[in-house]
DNA sequence: GCATATTTGTCCGTATGTATA
DNA sequence: CTATACATACGGACAAATATG
């Protein structure tokens, strides 16, 4: 049952957040910190975090830690063994087709109901799409996948409910451990970028049926790549 | 800027819980005591928990009871104010609102699904209603909401998705905290029994859509009155 | 507006229990 | 089975923020 250590780099390299811990509330820029290592892939998923370690590099309480571990544990990024510890989660290919399931109900039903053009509620997804757009052409491809992240995130909102926005905030947060299994993330998310422009296309028209079928297989496709490539992993 | 205190009677009341922590996680249980203290109105929307007063009825460090706070505030059942403490959730009257919003999309998603007998998946929702009629029967209203909140997570669990049965898990969880609005839990309650039994029936034949045409009004009509309860209690 | 008392935020040291080599 | 490492939980301490008179 072996469970891997962080590295002794993954470590050393806290120290330089160290500075960044001075402002609101310590468990909360705790977990602010190690949530972008996690979903950035400094820690990779099913290593423990170590109280001690980490603790001690960024000059913490254990106590404090622990309520940031809380917090992240909420978000579903790590995972809390009973007197074992804490883990960056891994997830198996069961979660990434829930993932999904959770998805298409959740962001084809706002889709859905659209039945007239929103106008101005569409700047925020106009925004992400050309933050798309710039980060392709710059080939910065981890900004692509963002703005990706933004775009699905922003048409959640258009169903103007706060617990809604919330869920969908999770599952994107899990998505990101998952698209570390895309060891070239440049394939994958580029033409997505291009059915974005399409959703956002026929939203304008206020066609919401139009840019569910869009959306639906937009979301079909995603799913098949990416159950694909955990199996392919898993050799 | 009053914040309602605990009355000595609720903290003297915990006492009695004293015996009950002695299995797993200490902050678990903990937090499994205050869960129930609060959906079942022990302790009012918008009183504040003392760390000090709980800790020293229970028992236990304030460590261990800020562990047990992360928890029921990621639950939505307590609100954390820095440098103030926490406190009894109150809900809005547009919290309601969008509970019964996302009620809405998660249910009807999952009834709509249905489009074949689902046979023996149907027994949770069977249990449930049998509850229901049975807590009826005995006049015992609390019962009688409990067995409703189990028939509609049990509907959600017709999914199959984890994520949604977690989600529903805490919306139903908030809900509690509304129910408490209403004095007189009986005529509450009691005529959504007849129309759970219907929204079974429906499902019971396969017809999904008709299912989800019965659970749309039946959940239209209680968010009416919940929200006409809490306005009426706003005078 | 000020001073005081209360309460939370954070940290430390330590004892105990649990998992694993 | 023993030893080690680690998480769990407690109690005490002080700083900081808030509430109260």
């Amino acid at each position: 049952m072996s469970t891997d250590a962080m590295s002794i780099d993954a470590i050393a390299g806290l120290e330089s957040d160290r500075l960044l811990l001075g402002r609101t509330s310590t468990a909360e820029r705790l977990a602010d910190v190690l949530r972008s290592r996690i979903t950035e892939g400094y820690f990779e998923p099913g290593t423990r975090l170590s109280e001690e370690a980490i603790g001690g590099a960024l000059g913490v309480s254990r106590n404090t830690l622990r309520e940031a571990f809380r917090l992240l544990t909420h978000e579903r990024l790590i995972v809390h063994e009973l007197n074992r510890g804490v883990f960056v989660r891994m997830l198996s290919v069961q979660d990434v087709e829930d993932l999904y399931r959770v998805r298409k109900l959740i962001e084809c039903a706002t889709v859905r109901a659209v039945t007239e053009p929103p106008g101005e509620r569409l700047a925020p997804l106009v925004a992400a799409v050309e933050a798309g757009e710039d980060a392709a052409l710059r080939r910065s491809w981890r900004e692509l996948g963002t703005a990706d992240i933004r775009f699905h995130q922003a048409l959640v909102t258009l169903a103007g409910s706060p617990r809604t926005d919330e869920v969908m905030r999770g599952l994107l947060a899990e998505l990101r451990l998952v698209f570390y299994v895309m060891v070239e993330p440049e394939p994958f998310h580029e033409p997505y970028l291009t059915r974005n422009k399409e959703i956002l296309a026929a939203l304008r028209n206020g066609d919401g049926r139009g840019a569910e079928l869009l959306l639906e297989s937009y979301l079909d496709d995603a799913e098949r790549q990416l159950t694909a490539a955990y199996k392919a992993r898993a050799r």
